[in-house]
DNA sequence: TGTCAACTTTACACGGTGTCAAGCAAAGGA
DNA sequence: TCCTTTGCTTGACACCGTGTAAAGTTGACA
């Protein structure tokens, strides 16, 4: 009953960070918050995750399975066309940002001055510029990409494009509604990159 | 002679500031680390800008006068036709970033936790907007807006690509030249909104 | 009964921002 | 010549958030 309740606590901590993350994204939400929301110590929280960092990366890997990334990004691996793959990936993960902004956000703080969170972000991000990458090479492989397009220059494009950041300047600072960002994000793709 | 070596000092710890901003930028620069650079004790620069946002704010004005912005973006404003407008503007701002991006990093990284340096850069970003929308404007008094296209929507998504963001993203992290940025910007540009 | 594991409480070090107060040196007027 | 003002220096300190350290509490379980 002491390991369940061990891990319990862990999974407590990361809940509480995710939902204040998420409650109040902007917001410095502080180590001492967290626990407070967890109902346990400050020390706990450290007990568990030793650095900031640390607490964050698990809460984002955390997160990532709650949602179940992988079935929501399953429909683009699964689409026959290139043009399909796009579609379908932009949707997929265009919708999966506002699920993970408050974290994503905690991480964009951080990158600046902590070393491993900016790792850790890094490592995100490279595994989503993939699904852009294979996104790119169907379109390719269809000769659908447009002319004159070489598959890098059109896959930092698109992870351009598809960047938390972009959703952020869309959604949260221009105001548009999330259908709104994910049709202009595949109006744009498509009048870009498609033959 | 005191009074002038006065503005010298408000002079050298802004050169101080806005060169080690774009020496080092993502680096965390200090308050002292300006002092040191200034060649002058750490509270004469609070004596000068009370607090690392004053300090920021003034150094963005000091450096917008020193490259002189308003003749950079002068070119676009004399543009006759909305195309044509349109491609200034993105190579006049586009080309404005690099100069200034030590500066505008800081405010970004400020942005998140400083109430002041938040509604600073707004204001800033708030004027460039207005550049993207005298652009589209002018594109739709040309009839080369893209049919089906709202000014705002329009303008918003010329914003969103003309973000410091979106430079950082393909300039920094990707590692495009500064060309091949600017000819990429105008290229989704005109893709995306001209008839 | 005693031990161990998870957790609490309290205290403190560190770095960065911002404040306060005393002192100093040079310009300039009486 | 003396005296005031101005621009700056020096050194100390408060505040906040992260992270560390150490001793104490509580419940499970052998």
């Amino acid at each position: 009953m002491m390991s369940s309740s061990n891990l319990e606590t862990r999974e407590k901590i990361m809940a509480a960070a995710s939902r204040l993350l998420e409650e109040k994204p902007g917001t410095a939400v502080r180590m001492s918050d967290i626990a407070k929301a967890s109902g346990v110590s400050r020390q706990a929280v450290y007990l568990h995750f030793p650095t900031r960092a640390d607490l964050l990366i698990a809460t984002a890997r955390h997160l990532d399975q709650v949602l179940n990334v992988d079935e929501q990004l399953a429909a683009s691996r699964a689409a026959t066309s290139g043009r399909e793959r796009l579609d379908a990936y932009i949707d997929a993960w265009g919708n999966y940002i506002p699920q993970i902004y408050g974290v994503a956000r905690a991480f964009l703080a951080m990158e600046a001055t902590d070393e491993a969170a900016a790792a850790a972000w890094k490592d995100r991000m490279d595994a989503m510029r993939h699904g852009c990458e294979a996104a790119v090479r169907a379109l390719a492989e269809d000769g659908d990409l447009k002319p004159g397009f070489d598959q890098e220059k059109a896959t930092d494009l698109l992870w351009t494009l598809l960047s938390v950041r972009t959703w952020e300047h869309l959604v949260q600072d221009c105001g548009w509604s999330q259908q709104a960002y994910v049709e202009a994000m595949k109006y744009m793709a498509e009048t870009a990159l498609v033959a």
